[in-house]
DNA sequence: CGCTTTCCAAGTCATCTGTATTGTGTCACG
DNA sequence: CGTGACACAATACAGATGACTTGGAAAGCG
């Protein structure tokens, strides 16, 4: 055999350029012939790795999927053994929203296969098992966060979820310069101190910890105030 | 002078072939030619009345938005002659989000366009003032519940406006059918009558409306209870 | 009737698309 | 020292696309 390529490594470069190209120019000008320009490679390579546009596309999506799931993980990671719901649900909504240049291409590439999947079964499978498990996750975490006596007893997981979820309608808002990423990020930090917020005397913690400072704006890990933009 | 034709109607027929274009085979297969195909005519008709793609586009998503409005302001009258706010919030939500076959498209349409801001300075431009419009119009909604005592006097009106539009984020989740519609439905419902739920022995009302019932599932037209999904 | 203006159908063109094909250099192994 | 499997590069191809051009039909006015 000859020249010894690290096949994953390629797909891999091949498919961060696929980002690129995304962010920078839109899904609309998204072509092989460009892909490959950005990658810095002939066309013939991209084809050799990717046997059609729709597989590429698809894997570079899942890449980025994989990517923000670790990025949100090794956030995580700084909270501590039994990091409070909040601050996992904080984390894993701020790294949905384009609030950093690599979230931004994240949400980018993520809604533009969304817009893909509304025409194209296969995209559409993938990407809505994705929400799917999203969903599944947040809702775990709500139903557990209620267990553990951090969110009022009365309130329903799924919605809460949900609700939670549609959070993510911020993107189009960031994207166009509508609102701040600061005025995102305090919405969000009401919405969940908030959901957060227990009404005095009503303390049935089984987990370890008890009740919390119950005011708006109690705790965020920057610590800023209402603010608006 | 020749066939003297209504040369508005026939631009509104083509960008209505737009519409669903855009609707059943999504922006990526959107074409001058497939539009004109569409809506029953010649290329050469279309090109007659829009001198090029950019401008067919806008001119039909400026076209959905006047509709857009148009259903909303409809609903609103059979709301009376000072209709509640939550009512008035409730109808401006649910005409945003594809919850029905008209909406759908209109959510389709707008998600398309806002894709294309994404990289057209021109349309950056439109659809940035439209959202910044909405915007104003929520906020302005809001701070006048506030005024008038539907809403807790201790509410960030910029906040909230933000949040409320924030639950367009349920689009993908239904388009993607990750949710139901009365999911979503209920989700809304929830955060609404969360923002309206004044804690007793707060009254200030300026306005003619006094308080409202508290608790949550208070009123909704079909009055439904909390549901999953 | 003719003249002029509006409307629009058809064709052309350059460009870009994804895919297929062909050829060539490279390297490990027998 | 082949030789053959692999990793490409180059080119070709058929189809579609947006923009442009040309020509002529229709209809109002004189």
């Amino acid at each position: 055999m000859p020249k010894q390529v690290d096949h994953d490594e390629r797909r891999r470069v091949i498919a961060e350029a696929l980002w690129r190209v995304v962010d920078q120019q839109g899904i609309l000008h998204l072509s092989m012939r460009e892909v490959a320009n950005e990658a810095g490679v002939s066309l013939g390579q991209v084809q050799h790795y990717f046997s059609s546009r729709a597989e590429l596309l698809g894997f570079a999506m899942e890449l980025q999927s994989e990517q923000t799931s670790g990025r949100a993980e090794r956030r995580m990671r700084h909270l501590g053994a039994r990091p409070h719901p909040r601050d996992v649900l904080r984390i894993l909504l701020t790294e949905m929203l384009p609030l950093r240049p690599d979230t931004r291409t994240a949400s980018r590439l993520s809604a533009a296969y969304v817009l893909t999947a509304l025409h194209d079964e296969h995209a559409n499978a993938r990407a809505r098992d994705g929400l799917r498990q999203g969903r599944r996750q947040v809702t775990r975490l709500v139903r557990q966060a209620i267990a553990d006596g951090h969110i009022a007893a009365d309130r329903d997981p799924v919605v809460e979820a949900n609700l939670l979820l549609a959070l993510t309608g911020f993107t189009p808002l960031l994207e166009l310069d509508v609102i701040s990423p600061h005025a995102a990020r305090t919405a969000v930090d009401q919405h969940l101190d908030r959901l957060f917020d227990m009404p005095p005397g009503t303390a049935t913690s089984p987990g370890g910890t008890k009740a919390r400072p119950t005011t708006k704006s109690s705790r965020t890990p920057t610590g800023r105030g209402r603010a608006s933009r």
